[in-house]
DNA sequence: TTGTGTTTTACGACCTCC
DNA sequence: GGAGGTCGTAAAACACAA
């Protein structure tokens, strides 16, 4: 056996002699000499391996066997056998095999054509085979890089969409706070103080005044509602429900319980917010309303 | 120098498409 | 059925801290 000087090259390798000449094989540590790059230099390098070809080249073997890059690789197999029943050697890529890749892979939008793939693995001496790997492992390494982009556009999506509905909660509350108080004052009433128990029972007539003065407050802060929640109120609609003779009948729209897109400002549970706020403020008043059965009290909450 | 974590190369199993 | 894809994984190559 003949070990040649490999330059530049961490890859174990051994030449073999022959009769009709010499043969070079890509082996494992355990198959033939190991020379290291990096113990010849003392110190390491990025990508310190050569390829199949330079290591030939740098070798002087005489031959003239890198215009077959199927060759090429058959020295491999020589070695280990068959590529299903044993591992080849792994060997990295140069920095330029690496880069020409590179720019095939984005040229091609990530496929590779077999006539490209035949002509990748002649210019950069490799092994078709190779070049079928490198484009499967970088078509991996690009789908994992889009995960983490697709999870970071999402979560920040997610925390946006988090955000705005803090803010339409705390719009919510304040705007209840001030139909309440604005309602109240319109019937020469205090606020009450926390005992609603003992409030008294408002007459039917109290309690359509009550919706109506609602859905005038409604009015009047819409413009300033939709600029700051940028939800459609649709306070026509509610307006002119508050006109029919039956209070019962402001209930149809009442909302439904939240779902999945609970915050989100979409286009019906948010769209009924303020006519309920106005609304349940009159309900809350209502003669027997019960407000333990209310179905919506979630929307308070 | 060594231990350890990460990246890269390569493969087998399985799937889909023509 | 063959070619080429993904997925999961092994193992070599590499980076880096201790």
């Amino acid at each position: 056996m003949e070990s040649g000087r490999l330059i530049n090259s961490g890859v174990p390798f051994r030449a073999r002699g022959g009769s009709g000449g010499q043969m070079l094989l890509f082996g494992g540590g355990s198959h033939g000499g190991v020379l290291m790059a990096a113990a010849e230099n003392g110190r390491r390098n990025k990508r310190p391996f050569s390829t199949a070809q330079e290591e030939l080249h740098q070798l002087e073997l005489g031959l003239d066997m890198m215009d077959d890059v199927d060759q090429l690789c058959g020295f491999e197999y020589e070695l280990h056998g068959a590529p299903s029943s044993e591992r080849m050697t792994k060997r990295r890529l140069t920095a330029e095999q690496v880069r020409a890749l590179e720019v095939s892979f984005e040229e091609e939008k990530r496929k590779l054509e077999p006539e490209r793939k035949t002509e990748l693995a002649r210019r950069l001496g490799i092994a078709p085979r190779q070049v079928a790997v490198w484009f499967q492992n970088r078509r991996a390494r690009w789908r994992a890089k889009q995960l983490v982009q697709d999870f970071d556009r999402l979560r920040a999506a997610h925390d946006e969409l988090l955000a705005g509905r803090d803010k339409l909660l705390a719009d919510n509350d304040r705007l209840r706070s001030q139909v309440i108080t604005l309602t109240e004052k319109l019937q020469g009433k205090e606020p009450p103080v926390s005992q609603p128990e003992e409030q008294s029972v408002p007459s039917a007539a109290t309690y359509t005044t009550t919706i109506q003065t609602a859905v005038l407050v409604v009015q009047l802060d819409e413009d300033q509602l939709r600029e700051s929640t940028g939800c459609a109120v649709p306070v026509q609609e509610f307006a002119e429900g508050a006109n029919s003779d039956s209070p019962e009948s402001y209930l149809a729209g009442a909302p439904s319980p939240p779902s999945s897109s609970e915050g989100d400002c979409g286009d019906e549970g948010s769209a009924l917010l303020l006519p309920d706020a106005m609304l349940l403020a009159a309900v809350e008043q209502r003669p027997g309303h019960d407000a333990e059965e209310d179905s919506w009290k979630w929307f308070w909450n």
